[in-house]
DNA sequence: TTTTGATATATAAGAATCCTATATGTAAGG
DNA sequence: CCTTACATATAGGATTCTTATATATCAAAA
């Protein structure tokens, strides 16, 4: 598992990414960055609500009180048209880092 | 120039690579990351400094002071074995989040 | 000559993002 | 009944970056 300094500023792009694919809660979200990273990125439930509540200040993400059968309330998150814009340019950023390191890294190499 | 937010983490694979070409004082150092980035990976001085004093206290890297001929002094830090020994894993790790993002955002895709 | 800009190091205060620990509560299975 | 999985939330702390500030030398321009 990838260590916690490294993986900075990673949850942000994570969750967009995993809410693109539709809507769900907090406790899901977690499970499937966990399962479609292979067990190599992994954020504590600590970390991702907060997170949350931040990206839903920030009208990336929607949040809605549902019930499920059960009588279990849990929060639902979906991408928000402002959400989807943001996505772009993160990733874009996040490649430009990806080059960056790379040249780096190769430069003492050669 | 990549944000803040993202490039976290980063200082410390930027500083060992860097040195890996050869022994530097802070201030070029600082110049060479922009450098050898296109400018992409920038870092002030105030934050360099108590990393390469954190890195030293680790012994990644050597300091010692040196005085020009033109009278100034500059500490010029060097790569230790242990700082060698380092950087491989550190890269290794570094890929794999990249691997790991790479994964979470092609899902999103398809 | 005086002042500006590049060189060079250092500390302090603050922001952002992660962690562990803790709290609360429901549902299902042994 | 007790443990595990589900589900959300807050508090306190660590790390790593930021801006602002301080100090000091040297070269070139005004």
């Amino acid at each position: 598992m990838i260590g916690s300094g490294i993986k900075r500023g990673t949850a942000e792009l994570a969750v967009l990414s995993v809410l693109q694919e539709g809507p769900l809660h907090g406790y899901e979200l977690a499970r499937r960055i966990e399962q479609q990273t292979n067990g190599a990125l992994h954020f504590t439930l600590a970390a991702l609500y907060p997170m949350l509540y931040r990206m839903e200040q920030q009208r990336w993400i929607r949040g809605s009180w549902e019930t499920s059968r059960n009588g279990r309330r849990r929060r639902c998150y979906r991408l928000t048209p402002g959400g989807k814009k943001k996505l772009a340019p993160l990733r874009r950023e996040w490649a430009e880092l990806f080059r960056a390191l790379h040249r780096l890294t190769k430069v003492a190499h050669a």
